[in-house]
DNA sequence: AAACTGCATCGATGTTTATCGATATGGTCA
DNA sequence: TGACCATATCGATAAACATCGATGCAGTTT
């Protein structure tokens, strides 16, 4: 075993990737978004349905852009926020097992 | 659209999933074994290429066999670490995203 | 312009988490 | 049996994080 795996940077990266991930409101939100008929959902449709505050919700929307999950659009007073199927997908890549 | 995707308890258990890989020394260690020869590595191997303790890098294994995602196999005064790549492939499966 | 609305930011608070030294545990070797 | 070794557990500490009330900021409506 000459190769140590991926290295510390990337080991970072990843873990951040998933740190976005790693709290119930955030899965689901991504969860909402993904079933949504329009494709879209605006921070007011999140509130109920989290039972979080409204600056929590904004919190949560705001690392899961930061991670490249989601999209974020400003028309008029709302904000849409849309999945970024690449990314999942990318991650879905990094977990595949190499040999089996 | 009139499901609202996952529910709370499934969220809670996906999130929890996820705060198992949030972390730079477990990613770390999960690619470690991944490609070890032997397809196992036992503790010792891994507190040197973590640059931590031994009590941390202990710490980071079990929290990584709580989650399923790797067995720990006690052979003399060593033990051993297996990926279980079921576990990943069944991350990936959550991670896909249904209609594109 | 003024009131209103939806959302982001700020500041504070309690909880969780990573980390490590010290210690316990259980197997091995002489 | 006693010294030793690899690992797990304990206890403490500092940093990260989720949460929410208060406030700020654009865009909208009357």
């Amino acid at each position: 075993m000459t190769d140590a795996g991926i290295d510390e940077s990337q080991a970072d990266e990843l873990a951040e990737l998933f740190r976005a991930l790693a709290d119930p409101a955030r899965i689901r939100v991504l969860s909402l978004v993904a079933n949504a008929t329009a494709g879209e959902l605006c921070a007011c449709d999140l509130t109920g349905p989290l039972d979080r505050a409204q600056p929590t919700v904004s919190h949560h929307l705001a690392i899961l852009v930061d991670a490249g999950l989601l999209t974020r659009e400003k028309r008029g007073r709302w904000a849409w926020y849309r999945l970024v199927p690449q990314r999942l997908d990318q991650i879905r890549a990094l977990l595949a097992v190499p040999q089996r």
